[in-house]
DNA sequence: TATTAGCACTCATCATCAACGAGTGCTAAT
DNA sequence: ATTAGCACTCGTTGATGATGAGTGCTAATA
């Protein structure tokens, strides 16, 4: 479709626009090195890639800058794997936060989202683990006054969830070892997506005829579930969100206010870099409109999923303006995906 | 030192300018239905004004703006109590907040953060209570593998914490349960700061004959307390961190990246609401350059503390402009304060 | 003596205008 | 097929002047 020369032009008009973030032009480009045609030829190929739709012009006498296509266009077929290199400092930078001490999912996630928006100066969204992947370890209730428990839930991946409830009756210290005892015995090891249906199961099996009791876990099993979605979302962590206001494209008030509101809508943010087709891995990069989000119309999302067990549980995002470093962060993403996976696998596999 | 009439000229500047944003002139002055005099004796008086440091004036023929030193005169002397009305809304806004139905202490600070700054349309910070008054009610250690331990504290305010712990043999679930058992006898009721030397010394008197619990309680112990500043830094809430993209003076990207990173430093947020004096209660207003961090030198601070059994224990703030409704938000902050209280008292007195 | 009318002056804002130059498209020469 | 040459476009920059809001001062007034 495109000649061997258009497309070098097109590959050496987005590096250069990457980098210096203007529109850049037929003489400018005749004096790039690996160029040996004169401003007059090259503005032939810039009109017809222009025609084609690779290419903008802001105003008539402005150089070229790529369009949406141009940058797809980049992305598909202009890099080269070899060039896709990451640094040294960037890997010991996150061998710092998988090293073999342990600390939770969360804190990891966190950690990994802040160390990739100071590596990359973007702004990184990592989405935690689909919460059907996790599995109760272990559950506990504790009394805080009359009428006031705590109950809390720990999952296979270290992860502690609490949930205030507030009862009537609050119960002796007997019952509630009681229920506790039962609710350990017969849930553990139920993924939380699960976890609703099976303890209803259980109750009605196992409580018919204490109806004490009975009521006493109908209510909280009630309450545990109120808002069924926590146990359904999975978490997501933010880092450099100021960091746009690095880029000279976001120098206006508005489109700022535009994108940090929409980093406070986590439904939005989700939306962004949820991969597009499920189930499918690797590196996936979103430019310009492709987002479906409005506010995200002039800038492009990276995305990776990690893996457990071979399964997909989570993405990890890097945010920035279409005009981006897509080499280095494919790069960066790729390397940290993997590094990811075998972090997990190395901690949960049991 | 200033004579009513002066007063009066500057009480109408100061409002006018916190509405309109506009420095105001002596002819707008000279309208204003409260003042009776003719431009030109308006001059005078804001030429004194301005003398006396009061005013400013953005240039020759500009109105004239209060300064810090105006703002401090008009909120110490100028906002008369019963001008200080909060609107029926916005009681009922808070009231939706402090439902009986129990939440706990920290989701109760995160709504109410959420909704002070949609009232107020400026950034809300709350400083959740201080931790060491805060008591140990059960503690937990649930195995997730081999080697891995979550530990978990819950405290009489409902707050959960848990901690990740790697020991290199995980011990029998008689010993954990032993242990889990030792562990809630004698620290149940514990304030956390004291959590540590209380736990280490009763380890000491009980363990001293057995060396393989002696050694699991040891490691425990250390990993726990690992970063004890967990237990004793207070959390900090903030909501509406972008509104100040609403506020006209700040539409320069670089002011505007100055406090939005401000936000993101959690020590500076801290030193901005606490309150300047130890045990003061009571409402503060901290204007410009009284604040001590470099940030924030356009902006004012107005702080309320809440309390518990009569001790203030935490601080609630809203973070604008000095160019800030203070009538509106000194009565919004005395009233979430008294609320707050009462809410706390009710939940905790036990 | 306190107030005010009058007036010259200041200065930010805005629109206009021309010079500049980076970059283009097209034509004709190579 | 490539390129030199050239007229043309258009954003940027800086100068200029008009406008007008607002001031400070002086002299008149109550």
């Amino acid at each position: 479709m495109l000649t061997e020369r258009q497309k070098m032009i097109l590959k050496v008009i987005v590096n250069n626009y990457i980098q210096l973030a203007e529109p850049v032009g037929s003489r400018a480009l005749s004096k790039h090195s690996d160029i040996g045609y004169s401003p007059a030829t090259i503005r032939n190929e810039m009109a017809d890639l222009e025609e084609m739709g690779f290419l903008e012009q802001p105003h008539t006498s402005a150089g070229r800058i790529p369009s949406h296509k141009g940058y797809r266009y980049y992305v598909d077929y202009l890099i080269s794997p070899e060039e896709t290199q990451i640094s040294k400092e960037n890997i010991t930078d996150f061998q710092k936060v998988f090293t073999d001490q342990f600390i939770e999912m969360e804190q990891t996630l966190e950690q990994a989202a802040s160390v990739l928006s100071k590596i990359t100066n973007y702004t990184s969204i990592i989405l935690g683990p689909e919460i059907y992947q996790t599995k109760l370890r272990h559950i506990q209730i504790v009394p805080l006054n009359e009428h006031n428990l705590v109950a809390i839930l720990v999952t296979n991946t270290g992860k502690v969830q609490h949930k205030s409830i507030t009862i009537s009756d609050g119960g002796s210290a007997y019952e509630i070892e009681k229920i506790v005892n039962f609710l350990n015995e017969k849930l553990t090891g139920i993924p939380l997506y699960q976890l609703k249906s099976k303890l209803m199961q259980e109750i009605n099996q196992e409580f018919q005829r204490n109806e004490q009791l009975y009521g006493q876990m109908m209510n909280i099993t009630h309450h545990l579930f109120r808002d069924e979605h926590e146990y359904k979302e999975n978490k997501l962590f933010l880092s450099g969100t100021t960091n746009i206001l690095n880029q000279p494209e976001f120098s206006d008030v508005h489109t700022i206010k535009e994108i940090l509101t929409l980093f406070e809508k986590s439904d939005d943010v989700i939306q962004l870099i949820k991969p597009s087709e499920n189930g499918k891995t690797g590196i996936e990069v979103k430019i310009g409109t492709e987002n479906t989000v409005e506010a995200a119309s002039n800038c492009s999302v990276i995305t990776a999923t990690y893996e457990m067990e071979g399964n997909p549980i989570g993405t990890i995002g890097i945010f920035g303006p279409t005009r981006m470093d897509y080499k280095k962060m494919i790069s960066i993403l790729d390397f940290l995906s993997k590094d990811f996976n075998n972090f997990i696998s190395r901690l949960y596999k049991g």
